[in-house]
DNA sequence: CGATCGTTTGAGGTTCCTCAACAAGTGTGG
DNA sequence: CCACACTTGTTGAGGAACCTCAAACGATCG
């Protein structure tokens, strides 16, 4: 399995977008990715920290009994990797076919941070942000039904990901992610999206191409739950 | 209800624990609270950030069907409410009698990290490990059944709480708070708790005082749970 | 074309939630 | 002091939601 395609490093004039701040943006380097890649490993070393520039990733875990866990999905703009304490407590894995990412060394970020308190700043905001995410994210996985998992999960994927068309999504993802991440089985996810589509809250284009019809019933399955 | 007990400005000379660096425990001012009060509202103006010196509380949140959800629990030694962005998304809540809550005004510490770069490396050291707290609970939320989530949780509570003796926890939340911390019902949480006891992983010297007897059977159950 | 992967659907079993009752501890007021 | 309400914790019975096993179908790829 080809780990990395292609390591590119480009002046910071190619920025497509600079979510950090310029000082850390002259720190990157930029990599083109292919599917099914590893940007880092579980338990290796952490040296790194990245920003999705087009594509997308997943951050995941494989537990002790096999089992694997998707911790979160990382869509263009997304920061990840800077918190790791010295070693990765999960690998990224690319998931979509052409993935370009920033990567920036962490220590020189973290020097740069000590003297430029723009820089220090952005990086506290960028945790607080990601802490925000997280509690999200937990509170969906506790407390909830398939329904409102799959619910959630698609008005937060149609939120992410499309800018332009709102109501239409395209699922970077496979249906074993989606079930990894929302903590759910394969069938169940399927079955649940299968509800959706003859209750006409949502159509499919394609497998992975999903449009949302009633988008209150949406945001009512994602709360209310019992049918 | 009462909020606020009593609300003294201590000198930092008081201070028991120094967590924060000491510039910013200048700014801290300390509360005495009582088992049920509220340390801040959900949707209330976060202004303040916390630190739990001694005693115990609760972040939870309040959802719209009326269910509970205990984001975290929060020991001694334990910042919180930092990463609020502008309002609280959760409410803190006393769970121990006496717990005393030390109190840093937000702002004056954001304006202390823009010049102190060692304040702004603390912040962001706290932050990063938030995140890890809570991409640890992330797994064990996800992917579990009653007893690997009842396990796990005594282990951390066992490592959170008592420094000297490892193996006798004093839990100071109530089978209700558990439930919702761990996406159970109380029922399942007191059945789980039972069953451990008759396989002689813990004892009980009170309904919430729990002794660890096999710590080794334990954490096999909190990992690989089909007994 | 065969093989593999991703997706969907069906049948059966297990776990956990819900409803219900009971016991123990605590505080209140007569 | 005791009756009473209330809280907290435990246990039982029944049912619903979800997981597991199994099979089938389409798409992609060598």
């Amino acid at each position: 399995m080809a780990i990395v395609s292609s390591l590119v490093s480009l002046p910071a004039a190619f920025a497509l977008t600079c979510d950090l701040p310029s000082a850390v943006e002259h720190l990157a380097s930029r990599t083109h990715y292919h599917k099914g890649d590893t940007i880092y490993y579980q338990d290796g070393p952490a040296e790194y920290g990245y920003r999705i520039v087009t594509g997308a990733a997943r951050e995941c875990a494989l537990l002790a009994d096999g089992r694997r866990q998707v911790l979160d999905f990382l869509m263009p703009g997304d920061v990840f990797g800077f918190c790791a304490p010295g070693v990765h407590r999960f690998s990224g894995e690319i998931i979509a076919e052409a993935t370009m990412v920033a990567r920036y060394p962490r220590h020189r970020v973290e020097m740069l941070a000590e003297s430029d308190p723009e820089v220090a700043r952005r990086l506290r905001q960028l945790a607080f942000e990601a802490i925000g995410r997280l509690q999200t994210r937990m509170t969906v996985l506790s407390r909830t039904t398939a329904l409102e998992k799959v619910s959630t999960f698609l008005l937060e994927m149609a939120d992410r990901s499309a800018s332009n068309a709102k109501n239409s999504i395209a699922l970077p993802m496979s249906r074993y992610d989606i079930a990894d991440y929302l903590a759910l089985s394969v069938e169940t996810v399927s079955r649940t999206l299968t509800a959706l589509r003859q209750r006409r809250a949502i159509t499919f284009t394609g497998a992975r191409l999903v449009s949302i019809i009633d988008r209150g019933l949406l945001q009512w399955c994602s709360e209310n739950c019992a049918l």
